[in-house]
DNA sequence: CTTGCCCACTCGTCTATACGAGTAGTGCCT
DNA sequence: AGGCACTACTCGTATAGACGAGTGGGCAAG
């Protein structure tokens, strides 16, 4: 077992870099060269005190540091580890194309379960509503929108929540208005009906994740969100629905392939 | 001029929430509501001590909160403000087609000045090196490579950091080496130089950012960074490019337009 | 009137202490 | 063997105080 100075280093007492800011700097680097790997435990918050010689709220600050740039995650009464990356989740542009369309179960789990991942479905909702403003503006000012609320995990972790708005004029009795809207989802419903899809716009952001967002996809301090908001047009033209996601970043990778012409 | 209480509310001394998160909650609520705006400054922490007569590390506390979430941001010796939402760049899919290869300037420059912004580069590199494990991945092994790097502003602001990377017995010696590669870009070069681009790959990622890239980019605490790696094939299947690029994530709103079939 | 200093106010850093609460192992008691 | 209590260790929350450093306004000296 390596003492905490041959794995650490000293404080430079001549430096005029904060302290808390040179023991961070001291974990980080530890955990870049592979001292600490991904769920190792880093050392307590007593035992870096101790070795610093400093108190445990400078201690505790440059935790915190570490935690806000997504390298560490602390465990009450338990610890502070070097944060696992979990397996990512590729998006290709191309997984609501016509041709990609499962007839029995929904992309979500085919692609889960091909990855080897244990998918789950939960928090359906579906209700009719006053759409928000944005959304309104997206689908063409509709007076009321129908809602499809999912949250998506996998081997039990959240790692996504989703909304989707159609116009209610177009949804309401129909089997997209079901909790379940059958093979192929509510896309092959929606080209059945005669809305034949012609195109999709995706807008892209990451940000910050709210505190409801937070509690929705469990998620630890330091990990964005992206936010994905898709509008999905007819051959006429025609917003038929929009589907805004929220996904836990570290989660996903967004792949698209775009044409040179 | 109203009344802290009014606007923040009281303690819930009951609650068995923590004391910071519920000063946390009363000025995110506030800020929710438009009672503080975009640039306001909040309350200084000596009083929202008075106020909630709490001592002074509970209230930094539930600021640091804030400014995780990306909410707030502080100023040595001026106060703590609501964070103003700079102007998003739109970034579309199609922006590297061959139809908007502008014959004269830039694509970042002539957007920016159609966004009625002033665009900057600099911290111009053109140099050769090894590629790392992946780029090298991605660009089919090659032994050196070109990697052209530059930094990006928007009035004065930092917004992207971007390396590309080719494989060097491609560039050498040709203008794709220059400083300043001429009209169209090197897309343009590549192309002259026989490699007609058939497609590109964009992946897209988002996490928070080291601390190289918050000094490079100027970023507050709470920013993300999207991170998007782009591979460039000709029409034989080669990647001829990597471009790597890593970008303030509240300044951008990438937006991709696919097709259903 | 201008310059420059000082002061009041801001957030930043750090110490020292206290108690609460979650976790896990140990060992006793049943 | 099983269950439970104790304990030692972890991080979480909160207090009180001190000094440093950046900002900006006011006041005094030139």
């Amino acid at each position: 077992m390596p003492s905490l100075t041959s794995v650490l280093g000293v404080l430079d007492p001549t430096s005029d870099r904060a302290v808390f800011r040179q023991i961070a700097d001291a974990l980080r680097e530890a955990i870049d060269k592979g001292r600490f790997r991904e769920g190792d435990k880093l050392p307590s918050e007593t035992e870096l005190v101790d070795h610093f010689g400093v108190s445990r709220m400078t201690v505790r600050n440059a935790l915190s540091l570490l935690q806000q740039e997504g390298l560490a995650v602390s465990e009450h009464g338990k610890g502070v580890f070097v944060r696992p990356r979990p397996p990512v989740r590729r998006l290709a542009s191309n997984r609501f194309a016509r041709r990609h369309r499962d007839q029995g179960k929904a992309a979500f789990t085919v692609e889960a379960e091909a990855a080897g991942s244990r998918p789950e479905v939960d928090n359906l909702e579906v209700k009719e509503e006053r759409p928000s403003q944005d959304i309104s503006a997206r689908l063409g000012s509709p007076r009321k929108v129908l809602a499809r609320r999912r949250r998506y995990l996998l081997d039990g972790r959240p790692v996504e929540f989703a909304t989707s708005y159609l116009p209610l004029d177009l949804a309401r009795n129909t089997p997209i208005a079901q909790p379940n809207p059958g093979p192929g989802g509510i896309y092959a419903r929606l080209e059945e009906m005669g809305h034949r899809l012609d195109h999709f716009d995706e807008e892209i952001r990451a940000r910050m994740p709210s505190p409801a967002e937070v509690r929705t996809l469990q998620l630890a301090s330091g990990v964005p969100v992206i936010h994905l908001v898709r509008t999905a047009y007819d051959v006429e033209g025609r917003a038929v629905e929009v589907c805004d996601t929220v996904m836990a970043a570290d989660a996903y990778v967004l792949a698209y392939q775009l044409p040179a012409n």
